[in-house]
RNA sequence: GGGCGUUUAGCUCAGCUGGUUCAGAGCAUCUGCCUUACAAGCAGAGGGUCGGCGGUUCGAAUCCGUCAACGCCCACCA
């Protein structure tokens, strides 16, 4: 059969993903076996695939893969997310091009756009990571807004509600006047602002002297209802029960003290603004300030904000600036930078603003999320994530759950026609209660439900319970069986957004972990270490990505570059080295298909040998490879199955086996190849399953619907380290013919004669003559003049040269050896003659030196010898 | 401002509880080969005083201190 020298990924990857759909290899039912549950971080439903997903999807089904094989019912659930506020925001944005305010549209109607939206956009994103080769069990797909979904948010927002873990409340909240909503405080992010350091005069009641308050944000003065001083500072000291004018309008306001102000910073004297900043709020609290809100909620001055009502913050600060200069009362301004918080979606500056929220109690509920992980029993790689996870569970606040927004699960909350609010899973359960409340008549059309929706995060947080409907239904048998799930593979970016949560509500409604280990992935970077970005155009489109390297190779090429626990550079040259990997394989099974057996031939010795050292170097690699599947260490898990295949088996088994040109193959060595190759691309499956599958079907006779995915892993028999050892010195000897020969411009078709001095094992000489093409291999006591040496150990290996050795470079080359050796035997001998050492460090430490000081010395002795022999 | 982490070959990274798997891997580089599985390949080779300084020890890439550079997280100093 002809076969191309090329793998080509396109002709095979989709056949063996409908493959596998059609015989339902991905899907799971609960059975007798031991789970392994897996489920998706679920990415927002109008997504597409960007490199972040591919790397923790790749991650995600090698770890599943492996489970299957390993003879686990794995399963692993995929979905996606609403999204609330992105969703939202790119809805709007869309009606906006088409001429339609969202303020002219009724909820309904807007939701109804919404849904367009999601159904027409959403869930592109699982049929991009069916091309990755993902084995979700697609017959659970599930959507964080779907009816199962949607019913457990809101039986967890009354169950807690009604344990009093939910309540509501007037709070400074982060607004976002793009958006409209609230935000939690993990929604802002912090960034640096080059801005101005304002110094405004404040004149003092009843005196002609100025008070000065250094301030970032001098258009919130109209906002301003106190100045606040140190009490011990003796620089405002003379401010003291004295009241002062804030500019421009002219309002009185009092001078109180507080020891929150720091006395070095500015001019000592601080402007209260209660109702735009939150340490002000807190001094308005305490003191009883008057709380003057000066924005409407898009951010523009409202009336209170007088001449600017109607501007814009921005435009209004600018503005402000010019009057109070004109006034003479802004005494100098400063550059300055500072932290200003910044929308995670919009990007738009945040107003700390008053406003009625609900919240969620923290402090009781993270405290068993906080010793899970604390006592491993949720575990983290890499664990330096612990040290984050611990900081923010004991400092942890209420969490802001409402959004403004009408994308989500709308509040359970209904308001009562004369104040009071009823929380009920459904408008008739909240009427039902309500009735028992209230003592005037009142129909189920006076009820008013909450206009706000939930933070996307409040389902997220149910994701491992609520897939297999543990909410609704706790005792069901889907529950049962796959709760808790055993990996989580995400970004450490959302540990305290998602991964917390879900700790904490996996022990809130299962009283048990939702996992046990949390794989945090890195931040897949460009070659220059720059974060993946739309801006910047670095980041390449996975697709066709696929389509140039192959799904196996970019899988490949997403997991070289990711080491453990780090971020990782990224770089297309890594999928070619994938790519490559694929035909390394393809031509080793080409090489195996394409042999003749015949019953009639012999078993070769080198085939014996081969067949025993692979053996065992197989044996040993799984076991390696269970090892380091144990601590999560992937990268590294692929690299060493790459080495046994590369090297081991293609460079070193298949050659040694390989028969002459044009001759057949005995029928035992046949066998034994095949059943290598078998094992191989079981534990290359997981890594790279469509070629794995291609050849693993093309290898032996299969039955219609068997599959590698569902083989089992192979395991490791006894490992014979000794067999291995002395192999590897074997390798060296081969080694050290072939750099000869390259030295010397020996052609590979010409024997050679091999010449041993000293101890040599004979057991591997056929592999060496084989390997190295030799004539024969000859033990004698003194190297023929003329030949060129080597040592491998303590043993000299040499070639007779005839006339074409060039005896200088021989020369130079053996006394560089020699000082080199005697080097060493002189810092071995130092250690050797430490009394010190010899009676303190370990017995076996010290006989080793022992042994390398009676090696060197053997080893400068031939040496001397063969110089001794040359110079003559 | 607090906390955490990183620094080992040109690049990306392994090196757990100090001593033969201690100076390693892959890629890149260099040399020679179109040898009938694979030139997207084969064979071979070179390359690092383990960020700087100090300390503990018979012995330090490994433990301690300190400095430097970079990165991440948290924090209300206007």
């Amino acid at each position: 059969m002809e076969i191309s020298s090329k793998y080509n990924p396109a002709e095979v990857e989709d056949k063996w993903y409908k493959y596998w759909m059609e015989n339902k290899l991905f899907h799971s039912e609960p059975d007798e076996r031991e789970p392994y549950t897996i489920v998706i971080p679920p990415p927002n439903v109008t997504g597409i695939l960007h490199m972040g997903h591919m790397l923790n999807n790749t991650i995600q089904d090698i770890l599943v893969r492996r489970a299957r094989m390993e003879g686990k019912n794995a399963c692993w659930v995929p979905g996606t997310d609403h999204a609330s506020i992105a969703t939202e925001a790119k809805v709007v944005a869309k009606l906006t091009s088409e001429g339609i305010k969202k303020s002219d549209l009724t909820r309904e109607e807007f939701l109804s756009h919404a849904w367009d939206w999601t159904h027409k956009h959403g869930g592109m994103i699982l049929e991009q990571l069916k091309k990755l080769g993902a084995s979700c069990d697609w017959d659970r797909t599930c959507f964080t807004m779907d009816e199962v979904r949607s019913e457990s948010v809101i039986k967890v927002f009354v169950d807690l509600y009604n344990k009093g873990l939910i309540y509501r409340g007037v709070r400074m909240v982060n607004w976002d006047p793009q958006a409209l909503t609230a935000l939690s405080d993990e929604e802002v992010v912090h960034k640096e602002v080059n801005g101005k350091l304002y110094y405004l005069r404040y004149r003092i009641e009843g005196e002609e002297a100025y008070a000065v308050v250094a301030t970032t944000r001098p258009e919130t003065i109209m906002g301003d209802t106190a100045m606040c001083i140190h009490p011990d500072n003796p620089k405002t000291a003379h401010l003291k029960g004295k009241k002062v004018i804030v500019p421009l309008i002219n309002r009185v306001i009092p001078v109180i003290e507080d020891e929150y102000v720091d006395m070095e910073f500015g001019t000592g004297c601080l402007k209260v603004t209660p109702a735009h900043d939150v340490n002000d709020y807190v001094l308005g609290e305490k003191y009883n300030l008057p709380s003057i809100d000066i924005f409407n909620d898009n951010g523009t001055l409202n009336e209170n904000g007088a001449m600017y009502a109607g501007m814009d913050r921005f435009d209004a600060r600018k503005k402000i600036e010019i009057d109070l200069g004109n006034a003479g009362l802004i005494e100098k301004t400063e550059p300055y930078t500072n932290k200003v918080g910044f929308s995670e979606r919009t990007n738009v500056v945040i107003e700390p603003k008053l406003s009625m929220q609900w919240f969620l109690k923290m402090e009781d509920i993270a405290k068993p999320a906080l010793d899970a992980v604390e006592n491993d029993t949720v575990k983290f790689h890499p664990a330096k994530y612990k040290n984050t996870y611990r900081h923010w569970m004991e400092n942890i606040k209420d969490w802001c759950i409402s959004r403004q927004l009408w994308w989500g699960h709308r509040i359970p909350a209904y308001y009562l026609p004369k104040g009071g609010v009823i929380v009920g899973e459904t408008k008739e359960k909240a009427y039902e209660k309500a009735l028992q409340t209230v003592d005037y008549p009142i129909s189920i059309d006076d009820l008013r439900q909450d206009e706000d929706c939930l933070d996307t995060w409040f389902s997220s947080w149910l994701w491992p319970i609520s897939v297999f409907d543990g909410i609704n239904n706790p005792d069901n048998p889907d529950i049962d069986y796959y709760y808790p799930t055993n990996d989580l593979v995400t970004g450490p970016d959302i540990i305290f957004f998602w991964v917390a949560r879900m700790i904490m509500a996996g022990y809130e409604y299962r009283q048990a972990p939702c996992f046990g280990n949390v794989y945090f992935t890195g931040i897949v970077r460009d070659i220059q270490g720059r974060k993946m970005s739309k801006q910047l155009g670095n980041s390449p489109d996975p697709i066709e990505l696929m389509e140039k390297h192959g799904a196996d190779g970019v899988r490949m090429g997403m997991l070289l570059a990711s080491s453990a626990g780090n971020d990782l550079l990224f770089d297309e040259s890594l999928c070619e080295q994938g790519r490559n990997f694929n035909n390394k394989i393809w031509n080793a099974f080409r090489l195996v298909k394409g042999w003749e057996v015949n019953n009639g031939t012999g078993q070769p010795e080198t085939a014996k040998i081969a067949i025993s050292w692979f053996g065992n170097v197989l044996s040993k690699t799984i076991i390696e490879l269970e090892d380091l599947f144990s601590k999560y260490r992937l990268s590294e898990a692929l690299m060493t199955v790459y080495k046994l295949f590369w090297d081991e088996f293609s460079s070193w088994y298949l050659e040694l086996i390989k028969p002459a040109y044009q001759q057949p193959v005995d029928p035992a060595t046949y066998e034994a190849t095949l059943s290598f190759f078998d094992s191989l691309l079981r534990l290359l499956h997981p890594f790279m399953p469509f070629i794995t599958e291609e050849l693993w079907q093309a290898l032996g006779e299969r039955k219609p619907g068997e599959s590698i995915m569902i083989a089992r892993q192979p395991k490791a028999t006894t490992v014979d380290e000794e067999l291995i050892a002395d192999f590897e010195i074997t390798k060296q000897i081969i080694a050290g013919i072939r750099t000869i020969r390259l030295q010397k411009n020996i052609p590979g078709k010409d024997e050679l004669e091999l010449q041993v001095i000293g101890n040599h094992d004979n057991r591997f000489d056929s592999a060496i003559a084989k390997m190295a093409n030799l004539s024969s291999i000859e033990n004698i006591t003194e190297k023929s003049e003329g030949a060129v040496g080597f040592l491998v150990g303590t043993t000299e290996f040499a070639i007779p040269m005839g006339d074409k050795i060039d005896v200088e470079a021989e020369l130079k080359k053996m006394k560089t050896e020699l000082e080199y050796c005697e080097g060493f035997l002189q810092s071995v001998m130092k250690k050797l003659s430490n009394e010190r050492f010899v009676q303190n460090a370990k017995p076996e430490i010290v006989e080793n030196e022992r042994k390398k000081q009676a090696d060197t010395k053997s080893k400068i002795a031939l040496l001397k010898e063969s110089i001794k022999a040359l110079e003559q």
